[in-house]
DNA sequence: CTCGGTCAAGGATAC
DNA sequence: GTATCCTTGACCGAG
């Protein structure tokens, strides 16, 4: 199956993210603050839950979160989110949601969550980001947060080492969300393998970053590997096409097909499909038309 | 109202 | 060390 990630632009106002910044925050009073950050979170949980629906009804059974949700969240140390009732409650109704749909969710930190980073403070931010995002999850029903490997700094090896040493300092809840996604510069699929089986983690494969960088393996030589990660789950990739090449790391409007053609090769029936491009749910849309001419 | 400069955060790279 | 790019869409404020 399909999925696709954040944005929903058939909604319009419904099917994007409002977000605060610290400059306008910086203007407003202390109360006001809380207030504007408050509605901001609810109007996002709510936009959240309309795209769920939207994708129920449109048979779109994979979607994953934003993941600034809760704006700031990690940057204002005394904001106890997860104490407002109306933050609460509308995470419980897309619990509650994604649950009887049966639409299967995921989230993903940003750039700014590096893990293996070789800087004492990154590292503390990093964690309270995903600290941050396991307590969304918890609440909201989510069971995976997907990482990258991060940075290199002194090595790949070292860089490695930093990464299973520090995922060792999260709690269990958090371990047993993480997943790891090999990246287009620096970790590519079998270094990211290697990691998953060395601390049993899952791998997400990303195919258009293994297109941008790989040192020539086959990728079908190592996929009962990356399925064996998942221990039993349903396993999940992700799928993008360049945006002027084949190999631009920049992501394209849509999916190419023959990028479409190498996914569904690969996936089989075994793996559900994450698309990470610009036109978001309509590329699923127009790759299901396709489908149905080639099929009917 | 519209448009464009700006935004918390990291890292890689070039100089 | 410092500047610049990557990359991202929403927002703020200048006009």
């Amino acid at each position: 199956m399909l999925g696709f990630a954040c944005i929903c632009n058939t909604l319009k106002e419904n099917g994007s993210f409002r977000t605060v910044t610290v400059k306008t925050l910086s203007k407003l009073s202390e109360e006001e603050k809380m207030k504007r950050l408050v509605s901001a979170a609810v109007d996002n949980l709510y936009n959240t839950l309309q795209i769920l629906k939207w994708c129920k009804e449109n048979n779109i059974l994979m979607y994953r979160l934003s993941s600034a949700l809760i704006p700031l969240a990690t940057y204002i140390d005394d904001w106890r989110w997860w104490e407002n009732e109306d933050i609460v409650n509308m995470c419980s109704k897309i619990k509650e949601f994604t649950a009887q749909s049966g639409i299967r969710i995921s989230l993903h930190p940003d750039q700014f969550c590096v893990l293996n980073s070789n800087r004492p403070e990154v590292v503390q931010n990093s964690i309270k980001i995903l600290e941050h995002l396991n307590k969304l999850s918890n609440l909201v029903g989510n069971k995976i947060l997907i990482i990258h490997t991060g940075s290199t700094v002194g090595g790949k090896a070292k860089a490695i080492q930093r990464f299973i040493d520090n995922f060792k300092l999260l709690t269990p809840d958090i371990q047993d969300k993480l997943a790891l996604e090999n990246d287009d510069k620096s970790f590519g699929v079998r270094e990211v393998l290697d990691i998953c089986e060395a601390i049993g983690i899952p791998m997400i494969l990303d195919i258009h970053h293994y297109n941008c960088q790989n040192e020539g393996e086959s990728l079908f030589d190592l996929r009962e590997r990356i399925i064996a990660t998942w221990k039993g789950k349903r396993p999940k990739m992700h799928l993008s096409s360049g945006k002027t090449a084949f190999t631009d790391p920049h992501h394209a409007d849509f999916i190419t097909q023959i990028d479409y053609k190498t996914a569904l090769e690969f996936a089989k029936d075994d793996f559900d499909i994450m698309l990470e491009c610009k036109q978001k749910e309509l590329a699923l849309l127009k790759l299901r038309e396709g489908e149905n001419t080639c099929s009917t």
